[in-house]
DNA sequence: CAAGCTGCATGAAACGATTCAGAAGGGGGT
DNA sequence: ACCCCCTTCTGAATCGTTTCATGCAGCTTG
């Protein structure tokens, strides 16, 4: 029951607290009998460490944290589980945190964090990323790498994918196919990737010198249901003015439209072509099996586990870096046939 | 740049430490004139409380941790989403670790929280959960739920779902729809969900008063590609052997072997129709809409988190409660059709 | 044999917040 | 004028660890 600390363990075993401590720390400057007398008394007690106080004396914990948008997108469970290896590596510990896309909850986190002190945070921050929460950390002596966004010049690493490449390898394969008339479904537009991959698209259009029309239709959140709610309203127009094709923010919009699609009688692809974004592991599985732009995510997660670390250890000759990753379109069933 | 303690901004504001403490924990014991310098020292020096000092005095952390099999199981996000509704509510902060189904992992995080001195923990623990890892944690007065286990008589309370039911609904529904030729896919058997849910089938079939057998091809996880291979050691066999109906320990598995029988030129539901377990989000947006057992996720998280809480808040006048929750056959196209 | 090492062990001094007994000052009641 | 109470503020003690200057043997070495 209850805490035995290093004083009763050293008065357990006849010694003085500090060699308690070296035992715990660095066993080899002990004798090897008053060694074992330690270890002994720690076993006979169930003497565990305090980490608190190891904290409040060393002036920062072990604990690397990592905020996502969203815990239940696979998108960010990969590059979670990309970190756990990386910091469990490292003998640190990983703590995930959900904004949930909110800026009040990823603030109210960012502060918790700070209270405690963590070795570092990864983040995908709500918008834009120049946060002045970001700032404070950075000046508290918090690394942050951001995650899936590109820091500019700003004042950490970051690993990103270069989502602007990947909205085009979209939108030139669909026009490739044939399409002219393409719908562009995803949002809130704040979201950088989100931007980002239209941004790429349109550029795609642009450059193929026709006067065809990048339709968007905006949804509010990056989820199954709001992909749903986006393709009625799709279904909903004459069909002269319906697209023949659309390009999802991600999968999870794609997986929406593909099932509102169906449900509503339209044939994929055959009606409408869809392509999507992220390649989860649910993409090749679905109705009809989904075209999907492919990121690294288990790469980025270990990529930025491992800036931080590196900017942790190094202190003020930290030179930050920015890495971008390269997507890959994975061409499947649900788009791949030539219009007309 | 760097930490700035009570102890400045009391001098800051011409107070003493005992002062911006209250300022802190009780303002209105704090004259307003008072309070408001004190704020305002607060502000100037950007003081942020350090929370290893704070818990080292209070004895344990405002943290939560739950510790799950995957955390890229649909399944476990969505009770890590309803418990963090609850915890967050309550002011503190939910860690989530993954012990990826490795029991090494699930002892090193345990070890890593009673360090911390966690205020509790969510469990679902590898294996059966008797673990003498959790009698430790209890008997340092760390309350832990298990978390979709049922503890029996143990020493903690428990929130689980009645899985010997969800495998009964699931077989007699197939046997309803005239399947005779059931295989049951899942594994590994240490999982007691993976054996409950096997357990409520075979009774199905037993009640069923019938000769009929339930095959049973274990895999080694609950992943989409041990799915894949499970189906295709189906798809290998005589076709007067093989199955009619295969009832699947989770969706992802089920997803895998809808995938692979589709591949291999099966029909689902006509030549072999497929019930899962957990209903996912992606099960009905799955190829063939996929028939499952659905269990309220988010509400087991939830009610988890409040039977901890409740835990810590009582101390000692704590009784354990056992919360089983009733599982729900949802069925869909993957199994909605008579046999022969 | 003195001087200098080496290897081990010691215990006081932090770290930063919380708490609590008590001091100081200001009314109000008698 | 006196006493008591109440509000407000104070500062020392405490939590459990790590670290560091120091002490103390027992050796080697010249």
């Amino acid at each position: 029951m209850s805490a035995a600390s290093i004083k009763e363990v050293a008065r357990h075993a006849g010694v003085s607290l500090g060699t308690v401590s070296n035992v715990l720390n660095r066993p080899n400057r002990v004798a090897p009998a008053t060694r074992q007398r330690v270890l002994d008394a720690i076993a006979e007690l169930g003497y565990v460490r305090n980490d608190s106080a190891r904290q409040l004396r060393a002036g920062h914990s072990r604990t690397i944290a990592i905020v996502v948008l969203d815990v239940a997108n696979p998108f960010f469970t990969d590059v979670v589980r990309g970190a756990e290896q990386v910091v469990e590596e490292a003998g640190a510990m990983l703590v995930v945190c959900n904004s949930g896309e909110d800026r009040a909850r990823e603030r109210r986190h960012l502060e918790l964090l700070e209270e405690q002190r963590v070795r570092g945070v990864l983040i995908t921050p709500v918008g834009h990323g120049g946060q002045p929460d970001l700032e404070r950390l950075h000046n508290r002596g918090i690394p942050v790498v951001l995650v899936d966004r590109e820091s500019g010049r700003a004042s950490c690493c970051s690993v990103a994918v270069d989502d602007v490449l990947g909205g085009r390898l979209a939108m030139e394969h669909l026009l490739e196919r044939g399409h002219r008339h393409v719908a562009y479904l995803g949002g809130p537009f704040t979201i950088p990737q989100v931007a980002d991959r239209h941004a790429g698209a349109a550029a795609a259009l642009a450059a193929h010198g026709d006067t065809s029309e990048l339709r968007v239709a905006p949804t509010d959140t990056l989820t199954v249901s709001a992909g749903r709610r986006a393709a009625a309203e799709l279904v909903a127009l004459p069909a002269a003015q319906r697209p023949t094709a659309v390009f999802c923010a991600n999968d999870l919009i794609a997986l929406g439209v593909l099932q509102e699609l169906t449900t509503r009688g339209l044939r994929v692809p055959d009606d409408v072509a869809i392509v999507g974004y992220d390649d989860i592991e649910f993409a090749g599985a679905a109705a009809v099996p989904l075209s999907s732009v492919r990121q690294p995510r288990e790469q980025l997660g270990r990529t930025a586990a491992q800036l931080l670390l590196e900017e942790a250890e190094a202190g003020a000759t930290h030179r930050h870096r920015h890495v971008v990753f390269q997507p890959e379109l994975v061409v499947r069933h649900s788009s791949d046939q030539a219009r007309r």
